[in-house]
DNA sequence: AATGGGGTCAACCGCGGTCCA
DNA sequence: CTGGACCGCGGTTGACCCCAT
């Protein structure tokens, strides 16, 4: 789980953090605080470096840490997060009090990341199955909706706060109710922000309107009930496009 | 029982930002 | 303005754990 312990060039310990030293860590930032973390571990008589007193202050012994496992909200919170702010630790991490940025980050690499991943599948394949409808030239048919404008790839895609790789995985499963006070509760939500894989020619380089071919089966195109529901889907998805809640549920109980 | 491989998590490393002389 | 010291952040490493074979 932890290093062995050994010693730098400078005769500093390094790796595991032994029980004693814990306790002169502790005792001493209780006692003076931690103004100077360079020169603390010489007044705590500790052969450690300044770095790595901090880490293991703001990481293990800082009494507001909370150890243990993860609430599904925490989970949630972090997903979401996530999906607007990116690898952010430790601005994800102040929204989730005694969680630090080091222990988020290794649950979201243990846990989220692959949970995220596969939500983001999911997805994708309930875009597909739209699409499929959308270029359906079988029924071709004028959308009420057709003079709405829509949030364009390009508006989603400049949204993205950083290029790092792991965002990939930024479509995924989260409470929205809980962060964006949407009516759309649901249990999966992807960002306008977020940075997901978008294959080419996709669902989102497309706005919602369409001309003359749109989303219907062709059972119900043929009626007004058919016109009435393209409406409200189209309009529906555009709301959530707006508001930051489209979510996997929230497109299977359109579909 | 032995072992190998994936999962987990504490800790280190390097870089960038900020502050100050 | 510049350069050094310090701090904080995010990426990565590596040792231990656990389970499947």
């Amino acid at each position: 789980m932890v290093m062995a312990p050994c010693f730098d060039k400078n005769g500093r310990k390094k790796g595991a953090w032994s029980e004693e030293e814990d306790n002169k860590l502790r005792a001493y930032i209780e006692r003076n605080g931690h103004y100077n973390w360079r020169e603390l571990p010489k007044l705590a008589g500790l052969s450690r470096c300044g770095k790595s007193c901090r880490l293991r202050w703001k990481n293990y012994l800082c009494p507001d840490v909370k150890r243990g496992n993860y609430s599904k909200e925490e989970e949630d919170t972090i997903v979401s997060l996530h999906n607007k702010l990116g690898n952010k630790w430790s601005k994800i991490a102040e929204k989730l009090p005694g969680r630090s940025d080091n222990e988020i980050k290794n649950h979201w690499h243990a846990h989220l990341k692959t949970r995220a991943q596969k939500d983001q599948r999911i997805l994708m394949s309930k875009y597909e199955e739209i699409e499929s409808l959308q270029t359906d030239k079988t029924n071709p048919r004028v959308s009420p909706a057709k003079n709405i404008n829509v949030k364009s790839k390009e508006n989603i895609v400049t949204q993205v706060p950083t290029k790092s790789s792991s965002q990939l995985s930024s479509i995924s499963a989260t409470s929205s109710s809980s962060l964006s006070g949407s009516h759309y509760a649901t249990s999966t939500h992807v960002s306008p922000q977020s940075s997901c894989y978008i294959p080419e020619g996709d669902f989102w380089t497309e706005p919602f309107v369409v001309d003359n071919n749109s989303i219907y089966s062709s059972d119900i195109s043929s009626s007004p009930l058919g016109l009435v529901n393209d409406f409200i889907f189209q309009t529906s998805c555009q709301e959530m496009f707006l508001n930051d809640t489209l979510s996997l549920s929230s497109l299977d109980s359109y579909l």
